[in-house]
DNA sequence: TTCATTATGTACCATGGAGTATAGAAGTCA
DNA sequence: TGACTTCTATACTCCATGGTACATAATGAA
């Protein structure tokens, strides 16, 4: 029956990215429905109707954050030669997403956090079940540098739990201070604490002797 | 003069200790006076006349929290034995206050900081300045130890801004994630960037040959 | 004791914001 | 064309919230 009715005159996904700018600018609660409808371009019957009510278009909205940070982190792990340099590119795209291409707007996800513990639990998990994604995200790609460029003695959770908490930082520097230098400055710092590469030359696997 | 008309029923400071909390777990806009006032245990009228009203509340609150914070920072900057150690042991006073103390409400400044960029164009200035004051603070203690236990060519800027970051990070990891093992890893792999100490044994001041 | 002054408590006002009713517009299917 | 379905638009309701009026209580000064 493909579509009946009266077709939707605004296109769903380009007034999601919308309300994320908004979420990210003002937070969850600080954002009216008002400031969603005038930037989504949708009267509020119509926003209603395609995600139900402000505490559904915030779920959507997450997920679809989530997923776009998701298939680029993918991309730039999966087109560095070695774990230390993927890592290296990941937090500098961080850095320049925060600085130029999001002007001082911050992590969605971090600047959502603190509104946990509210009257909204659903989000609150949702937002806990993100984090928690993200640590797990560092953690499955620095996994794959075990044994190449990553000591089998290393503790990668710790590892990827530093990255990550580095993540956040940046996240609050970049809504805070917007000083390039310093965020520069924190990638610079926490690279430091890379481990040493494996002793032996000849690359070996769990396992092997 | 001393004190005319009715004495007030309740201690300010004590008032203010509890608005902390309040703010600290619900934010500013979503705090509502009627959570302060029930809170402080202090009436309506009696919290207007008091502080003026919730913007010029929470500017008191902020003060306050760094006062306590700094006071803090300093005793434990001035009893460790140099400045390495300092640092180790003030973000393990961090990780144990958000922990223990301050069970995961995070860190009132860094929860704020989102709040930025809305119709309080005060606070957020207000907060801005609290993350500078953070920055100086660390630098300053940091460059104390140059020439002693920190070589002279390191860049005590960056890594004043470096620590920064880490402990941003703490605070919103401690908000959102509350895993006492990630605050932990964060603070080990963090001082993994700690620079080497000065390669002359016999310690050199700036300017000495 | 009386007045001036400052705090308290109840009840209120005004505003803004989330969500909706309803009429009309714009399509599909027969 | 006409029945049916779905979106749009204006206007509305309800409620929470920041802030306040006003009457009263408690103190110092005279």
């Amino acid at each position: 029956m493909a579509e009946m009715g009266r077709p939707r005159q605004f296109d769903v996904d380009a007034a999601l990215d919308k309300a994320v700018q908004v979420f990210q600018g003002k937070g969850y609660e600080a954002t009216t429905v008002e400031d969603l409808t005038a930037a989504m371009g949708v009267n509020r019957p119509s926003l209603y109707a395609a995600f139900g009510n402000k505490e559904a278009l915030f779920h959507r909205v997450l997920d679809r954050y989530r997923d776009r940070y998701a298939r680029e982190a993918q991309q730039i792990f999966a087109g560095s030669p070695n774990t230390r340099q993927a890592l290296e590119a990941f937090l500098d795209w961080a850095a320049e997403w925060h600085l130029h291409r999001n002007q001082g707007l911050g992590c969605l996800i971090v600047n959502s956090s603190p509104e946990c513990r509210r009257d909204h639990p659903q989000i609150c998990e949702h937002i806990q079940t993100l984090h928690v994604q993200n640590e797990e995200m560092l953690f499955q790609q620095l996994q794959q540098g075990v044994g190449v460029d990553l000591s089998e003695d290393v503790d990668v959770r710790g590892l990827a739990q530093f990255f990550n908490g580095v993540l956040q930082g940046m996240a609050v520097l970049a809504r805070a201070q917007q000083d390039p230098e310093a965020i520069r400055n924190l990638i610079r710092y926490a690279m430091c604490a890379w481990p040493d590469p494996p002793q032996e030359q000849h690359q070996h696997k769990k396992g092997s002797p």
